[in-house]
DNA sequence: CGCCTGCTTGAAGCGGTTCAATCGGGGTGG
DNA sequence: CCACCCCGATTGAACCGCTTCAAGCAGGCG
């Protein structure tokens, strides 16, 4: 059930077959399904479980009182929510279920014991979190400075490579279960100019949508235009250090 | 010399004197001292030591070839650079100090030694990640949703209570030394449209500068203005949760 | 069938950028 | 001690990328 985790936090390096063991264990004392739509956590709440995406894509999303709203994150299976977040008093944002989502729900004690006898998995997490913290970086930067195309070409290219680095593309071809108003709250763009874009895209041989799946004809001609570099996503690497917290 | 640390990870309550004394010594060890512009990481550069700022402000930034720059982070006095950064490959970001800086770097075996003995501790350094996490989200949303005004208005919200926290106000004033062009990075502004909004913001009654002071006349005004909300800097509340990793 | 949600298109308007100077103060070298 | 220089702040004016408003259109579903 944990697999596609334990694909993802394998790619520094192998894990102990025991860690694995561990961690299959612990995503499956409870597991919890979520409708498209529902908001899992709200904003104010207070941390509770420490939650693990197994499938189905939810967003990180921040509301104003007049109707603004910018999601700050998206996040795809194998994507833990906030590995400490019950160190805090409440939720800054909401985590909204973009599709039908399927989480694991883990419990403080067996992360503890993660924590304290399986170092090397623990590490594991920590570094997707810093993962995590490098995408939301780069998303300051795709709507801070860059152009309508660009920004909206990064985000498909982040959302291709992250979810390459879990399994889940198909070729050139992956889901992508956004509607447009979706893509212009991560893009900080208007629903309008989304379309317009996305258009542009299509028309430049870059990009081609059937349903609820995109297809990249050009990967490389899109990076280009994005300038996307993927090293942020830290994916494919091998670990760099051995030793250390 | 950890004062400043300390004054601000006691914001949750209080921490043992000998967790105190552990962190005095480590953060003693070894003082590095840089001048204003320089850069003391760069981009893709092996991540080596967990810094800590002790005197001067830095930012996180990332430039493009083209000469776009964002600034994605600022690094006030007690804030930590990145608890676990050597987790990963490479620095996905540079961190440039913008006046002079001191800094302490934490030898790895201290911050292993503190994850072991002093749980205490280490909870309240990830505690503090939690909430740099939760300003890199806000500064998305600032970025990418609120109208220039508003943004440099947050962004001034932010840094007076971020500053508050570590006891660096005075009153209704505090240090900002930053050029208009750092504010601009800052906010995906142009410079010309940094400009004019401080003067709107200073002829509104909402800011004095005085050379790299500045004052809020009216920090309810200012605040309303940038519907700035502080919950998210979790500053100032009691420890939520006295179990757990 | 009829409605609701998401996609598409056209046209007008504006917030913010860009370009191009000017101004002012602090530091430096002659 | 003064002239020069450079960086940062400031101002004006033209321009433009994107938003907003306002309709249509298509497909899925009760």
């Amino acid at each position: 059930m944990a697999d596609i985790l334990i694909r993802k936090l394998g790619h520094f390096g192998p894990l102990p077959g025991d860690d694995l063991r561990l961690l299959g264990a612990a995503t499956a004392r409870r597991i919890v399904d979520h409708a498209a739509g529902e908001e899992i956590v709200s904003e104010g709440e207070r941390p509770q479980a420490v939650t693990l995406c197994l499938e189905g894509w939810a967003c990180r999303s921040k509301s104003f009182a007049d109707g603004r709203r910018q999601i700050v994150g998206l996040l795809l299976p194998g994507d833990l929510f906030d590995l400490d977040v019950r160190l805090l008093p409440a939720h800054d944002h909401a985590v909204v279920a973009l599709t039908p989502v399927v989480v694991a729900e883990l419990a403080a004690e067996d992360l503890q014991r993660i924590a304290e006898d399986h170092p090397q998995l623990a590490r594991a997490l920590r570094r997707d979190a810093l993962i995590q913290a490098a995408i939301q970086r780069e998303w300051i930067v795709n709507v801070g400075r860059r152009s309508a195309p660009e920004r909206i070409a990064h985000l498909l290219c982040e959302l291709f490579h992250r979810l390459a680095a879990v399994g889940l593309t198909d070729g050139r071809a992956c889901e992508l279960p956004l509607t447009q108003t979706e893509i212009a709250d991560a893009t900080a763009l208007s629903v309008v100019h989304v379309n317009r874009v996305l258009q542009q895209l299509r028309s430049a041989g870059l990009l081609r949508l059937h349903g609820k799946q995109m297809e990249l004809p050009d990967p490389a001609g899109l990076q280009r235009l994005a300038q996307f570099d993927p090293g942020y996503l830290a994916a494919g690497l091998r670990q760099p250090e051995p030793d250390g917290p």
